[in-house]
DNA sequence: TGTACATCAGTGAACGCGCGTTCACTGATGTAC
DNA sequence: TGTACATCAGTGAACGCGCGTTCACTGATGTAC
């Protein structure tokens, strides 16, 4: 049986962790609202009054998770810029499914709290998605047909697509995995609402 | 000073829907997670024991404020079907914006708790939307191009006709009502989002 | 390398509080004759 | 119309419980010499 030799630093840093960890666990069908400090301090393993070594309250331990949650979410974002693609949106469904079955408890958190949650955490969730949707709206000015658009309707358009992202992550989560049809069947239509929608813009005649 | 004569059986109709309009008030930036039945009964001005006069539980008032909320829900469908029109798009957007500000704790309720509520409400509110989105796109198979589309394509589009209009509650609902500009910056975003689908609509070729 | 002291993550007892729920009750409304 | 009894929405005291937070503590890790 070997001891292993950690320093005092790391071994906070993983509670910590298992702080975040656990609330996660818990928060699989339940809001932050739910959930009180001495169930998540029992869940990580250590007596309510240690949480205070690591978060003020509740209410911060949601906004590391946001935090948390949202790294997630930009690396997706990086992800599916990277990826070479013909087909823009074949690989951003790819990209999409992949990162959100990957990181399930961290979408299910965020589209639980977006407009669940505490005002702090809200607030962290919105600001986080309007950097995302600005990001796409540069990104969709870089379109060919869509050079020309007013800087208003590519953040309509970009505001469009996270929209529908956002169902989609949330039919992904809602789909029973053990019936591969039913999970099929939503990546397919979620392919066909992004083509959908790319098809309108292509004949939208921008008035800027 | 004059007694209104009131049967037993109507004071606790309103006692009823005293604790139902003193939730939603408590509802306004606060999820029902965070509801204690003693407040529900403060708020509604009776004593805490006599709430079990009209709910079982917390969570029985939750349904029950679903009910009501969908009820709004469905008047704002048959206005908009009812309401007589040569551009479907614009007089969908008007009916959804007046509904939406006639009904605002409705709305957001029913937004807050769609995802953030307990299973039972989460389950009602899905309920009641899929049978919305089911009549959309039976709408959408009368349209004069889309007559021959296949029923799973028909669902896909209303599916993504709904998540666009919940996109565009939100954000009514989070824009600041004292500056009209910005609500009409939304309204006008929302009106050209569903352009771009329909647009995008009248390009597709289902394949039944 | 050894010793003496400092740091600090985690402990455990204790507190006051609002909670959901029980129970026996009150008194106005409703019903039968 | 009057009387006697039944119903039942709302009351108020009481309960045990889990909560967030305080406090003084312990003992392993870290640091200085």
């Amino acid at each position: 049986m070997t001891v292993e030799s950690v320093s005092r630093q790391e071994r906070k840093q993983r509670t910590r962790q298992a702080l975040l960890d656990g609330s996660l666990r818990l928060l699989a069908d339940r809001s932050l609202a739910s959930l009180s400090l001495r169930e998540v301090a029992r869940e990580a393993g250590i007596v309510p009054t240690a949480f205070y070594r690591h978060f003020e309250s509740m209410d911060d331990l949601g906004v590391a998770l946001v935090e948390e949650a949202m790294r997630t979410l930009r690396r997706m974002i990086r992800d599916a810029r990277r990826r070479p693609s013909t087909d823009a949106i074949e690989s951003s469904v790819q990209t999409l499914v992949e990162q959100v079955r990957a990181n399930e408890s961290h979408f299910r958190f965020l589209t639980r709290e977006r407009y669940g949650g505490t005002p702090d955490v809200r607030r962290a969730i919105a600001t986080e998605l309007r950097l995302f949707a600005s990001e796409l709206a540069t990104d969709l000015g870089r379109f060919p047909g869509m050079a020309q658009w007013s800087a208003d309707d590519l953040r309509m358009g970009a505001d469009l697509m996270v929209a529908a992202m956002l169902s989609i992550v949330l039919a992904l989560l809602e789909v029973d995995r053990n019936h591969a049809e039913d999970e099929l069947e939503v990546i397919d239509s979620a392919r066909r609402q992004l083509r959908i929608i790319a098809l309108g813009m292509s004949q939208w005649r921008s008035t800027p």
